[in-house]
DNA sequence: TTGGAACTGGAACGAACGTACCACTCGGTT
DNA sequence: AACCGAGTGGTACGTTCGTTCCAGTTCCAA
């Protein structure tokens, strides 16, 4: 039996929109669906590939085992979610006030607490089963490094006199942030709590737009 | 076919150590170590069974499903965790300095990742699925709630002038802090880039020991 | 000492699991 | 037209799962 990755498949990247390539594509969408809301325990490869609407023959051709297909998904999810931190950072940098900093916090984790609520648990799922998976948590460190850079530039440019302690601190509030107010329906007050201790603190790092100007 | 509640084990917070409920008490420890260690995918009544030393019939005596033992298990890791961290903030409140008190976090977030790193890591495998699970969820928000209450009258004797605010900073940084830092081993370098963080947050938000004396 | 409830532990059930298999269809090259 | 590898999907294997059952044992009250 031939398996994926013989010919067109071959690269770093694979092209997920080629010639089969669009079923591997759906399989790890259905995948990172499945473990949101149902997590890594309720995951199987049945019900992955009744989410895809796919025979349970599909996942075999395409991936290994079970393991090398969650792998793939959280590579798919951090590659993803990459770029959505990155804009809620870019944003951040043109903003004048400190508040303004805080109000780019505050919709990013209130996206992940709402429309993107089965994203964000799949990516806690992952982040704990990458204490007993090494090449997860491979991933993990990837992420995590990239994100503390990211961030420390734009602590940088907002005047942060130690950008790298400075990350570090926001980083751990918004992921504090996060799994503080999982288990809790997201009411309006608890934004409001969210906001106000992200703009605590924000002032009280001392973080401005505009910094570099005066 | 009898269950155990009959009797004596009939009261609200049974007590574990009479006849028979030795053997409750040490199912429930040994899940504790099966979630911290193979996760809430990795749990099977089997599994338990075995890190307990235990026949598999015996679960189904003190427990009439997984669920129940999940639930119970969660309970009884909240009600433990609940006096560490009162221990830890309570030698907080004699501290002198804005160091001292970030020593006291340090300490507390090295324990968990070293020491105790199983039981951290099942607290946050039952915080993830209590956003599946409403009775773990009751829980978790309960727990939650005692945590803010505690760090916040912390806070009010540290000076804080708003100690809502603060505790909800504090708690999330601790949070965050042990989550980015769980799939990574944990090296002094690490350590001392917790306790600046931990140091740069307390000072940051005014907090100091012995406020009220001034 | 006897009766009954608490407790024990081994065996067994049907269901669901990950994975492997294979006859089949399709598309492009020779 | 013949061919071959990529892709497909239904089936089936062996294992492990949660749960139930029950004959047997231990303990305490009567």
């Amino acid at each position: 039996m031939s398996r994926p990755g013989g010919s067109a498949q071959q690269r770093d990247t694979p092209v997920l929109t080629e010639r089969g390539g669009v079923r591997k594509a759906a399989i790890l969408e259905a995948a990172l669906r499945v473990i949101g809301d149902k997590g890594l325990a309720g995951l199987s490869m049945r019900a992955i590939a009744a989410e895809a609407g796919l025979p349970l023959g599909a996942l075999g051709y395409y991936f290994k085992t079970k393991d090398d297909l969650i792998l793939e998904a959280f590579e798919l999810h951090t590659r993803r979610e990459a770029d959505r931190v990155l804009a809620a950072f870019a944003g951040v940098e043109n903003g004048d006030h400190a508040d303004d900093i805080a109000e780019h916090l505050t919709a990013f984790i209130h996206h992940g607490l709402t429309e993107a609520r089965t994203s964000l648990v799949a990516e806690y799922e992952f982040l704990i089963e990458s204490t007993r998976r090494p090449d997860l948590a491979r991933v993990s460190r990837a992420w995590r490094q990239a994100l503390q850079i990211q961030v420390g530039h734009v602590a940088s440019r907002l005047g942060s006199d130690d950008p790298e302690t400075d990350s570090e601190i926001i980083l751990a509030v918004i992921a504090g942030l996060e799994i503080d107010h999982l288990s809790t329906p997201l009411d309006p007050s608890t934004t409001q709590a969210i906001r106000t201790a992200l703009r605590r603190t924000i002032t009280r790092l001392g973080l401005r737009g505009n910094a570099a100007r005066h």
